[in-house]
DNA sequence: TATATTTTCGGGTACGTACACTATTTACTA
DNA sequence: TAGTAAATAGTGTACGTACCCGAAAATATA
């Protein structure tokens, strides 16, 4: 069994248009040096016969190489959130480095927003096509973005979105919608009128946009809906068990809640304070799959989980440069991620 | 910049061992006419250098064709539901057309298994390495396993599985789990000790292992959790929405349901019946992501809708073949797929 | 020992594209 | 109109691997 030998590529069209292949090849890659007439013949040649080039052959003629830097948060302690975007970028990587990619990771610390700028001053020395950006502090992201744009560095923002600014792609959830399915499936668990707390851990203010995202989202349901729920928010800037458990029961003992909703990944520590409690009558809902968050919906004290396909935000983060550089294709502006349900019945199949 | 200038590759193995690029690889494809002694030496030396074939290069130069046959239902006017897993093998297919892989397709009517062993035969008469099979009728799939076996052919399921039988991959749900999936969802819609019935729709008494494996992982839930719940079972062997009424009909006038759960896509036919006869205490489950089901869904007659990525079926099906083929890298023999709930509020953000 | 046979190996070309380098044509200047 | 610069086009080699073909070496046969 043998490829198919029709006539085909660079080879064929010079042989129609009665050029050399060199020609074809200025055109196909619009370079100077053609005349209008036969850059036009050959344009109309390529359309006809649909030519689409051997990517396998261009990228092996080629001694391109094409370097991207990803800045995400470093995997902390208290989440391991970041190993995911980080696992979904490798898997890609893996598929496409054959095709010239290189790729260098810096990470910063979700807690302190010097490191970001630390380590996306070191990306604007170096030399790269592209970036894969986790915007976590606006502010800094965007003074970050800007100089990209200075430097004709494509960034691709993934996780959250800044608004306002036009990156390549965006990739990850639309997070508004997402706390609205959190509000929607509190319907499942408790009924109307109840008392629900929205709940925010994290220690930088300027991480939080993204939270309170969510919990707009989330606040939306209750209003479009008509609910007579009382819906409140608490926030807490220490991601330490001990500090959320402390500022969590002098909410309790002041306050009754059915339904709790935790705005981030750190749902664990408040499964872990109502396991330690002996807290049972109080619904629970957070975000991502993470072992410690699955122990506990396993336990049945977390009641739903919403996940948004981390690892996957990664993986096509890495690929969606990848398409613009070495395919030159289009690319989506934004790519949503599916807002997904984690129940103690179906984790077992979730694909993070 | 550069593609990595380091020596590398058959060149650089056949300098070290000091013998041609042929000899080397003679040694990679393990052919004959290497004398024991410099085939050792180049092993060694191909091992130390961790070598890795550049696959662009080895595609580019060998002219070999990978022939794949897919054999599935063809999409009926009644579902589309066979229109995602070939969308899905169709992506793929444009993915790795390169690499020299041809894709032919069959389908077969899911109402009719004569057409099944037509098209199967078909395939048996031409000359594939590997073929897509979605195994409807079991002890069709079966015979026809056995004889791709014989001619060295290989399958990949997707869709259902066949016991017993050990195809190159399964690739599809977990039909017991899903089932159970349904049934523990049930607990969010009515309170325990409820009316259930579960409802087959399928013309094909064969096609319906599938439906069986749902609804006894639906049982399942009940019998594992103590349920006071009754839960029934109904199939009807008529999918015409005429037909599938009338059965329904006469069941509902004698027995009270507060939860139907259909065990495939044909839930729509059961959403219609309820909305043109004004039935809104019955809660209702269904399978899969068409059009007609969303629209039930965004009415609030389908409560839930269980997905199983049918798209990333085919998909993975046909990457399954190609890894195993192209690259001779391993395979897994099983790769479930997510078990999703859709709801009203998150089926915006599905990806099928 | 001469010849035939088999085993072992190297040379060279091809895959489809990129690109450096060279050759030809055209346009422009004096 | 020669001379030169600019625009246009062609030739040839390289990318890393596969594989055909024939050469050389080793072995067997006479």
């Amino acid at each position: 069994m043998q490829k198919n030998n029709e006539l085909s590529g660079v080879k064929e069209i010079a042989r129609r248009a009665n050029v050399s292949i060199a020609t074809v090849d200025r055109v196909i890659h619009n370079r100077t040096g053609v005349s209008a007439k036969t850059k036009e013949k050959i344009e109309a040649i390529i359309k006809e016969m649909d030519y689409k080039p051997n990517l396998l052959a261009r990228s092996l003629a080629s001694r391109k190489v094409f370097r991207f830097a990803v800045l995400i948060p470093r995997e902390s302690p208290e989440t391991e959130y970041w190993r995911a975007p980080l696992e979904g970028i490798n898997a890609a990587w893996s598929e496409i480095r054959m095709y010239g990619v290189e790729v260098v990771f810096y990470h910063y610390e979700l807690n302190d927003r010097q490191t970001f700028n630390h380590e996306a001053s070191k990306i604007l020395k170096e030399n790269f096509h592209g970036v894969i950006l986790a915007p976590s502090f606006i502010s800094e992201a965007l003074e970050f973005f800007y100089k990209c744009e200075e430097k004709k560095i494509k960034c691709v923002f993934i996780n959250s979105d800044i608004s306002n600014v036009s990156p390549l792609s965006y990739i990850g959830p639309d997070l508004f919608q997402s706390g609205k399915l959190a509000g929607n499936l509190s319907k499942y668990l408790i009924p109307d009128g109840g008392n629900i707390l929205i709940f925010n851990v994290s220690r930088e203010l300027g991480a939080e946009h993204h939270l309170l995202k969510k919990a707009t989202g989330f606040k939306s349901y209750f209003e479009e809906n008509k609910s007579t729920s009382t819906v409140n928010m608490l926030t807490v800037h220490r991601t330490d068990y001990d500090s959320v458990m402390e500022e969590l029961a002098k909410y309790l003992q002041d306050n009754v809640v059915d339904l709790l909703f935790v705005t981030n990944s750190r749902v664990s520590t408040v499964a872990k304070y109502f396991e330690e409690n002996n807290i049972t009558d109080i619904k629970l809902i957070g975000y991502d799959y993470l072992t410690r968050n699955i122990e506990y919906l396993e336990k049945g004290i977390i009641d739903f989980l919403i996940c948004q396909k981390p690892i996957e935000q990664g993986y096509k983060g890495l690929l969606t440069l990848y398409e613009y550089f070495i395919e030159s294709g289009k690319v989506d502006k934004v790519q949503l991620m599916p807002i997904d349900i984690l129940t103690k019945e179906n984790y077992k199949y979730y694909k993070n």
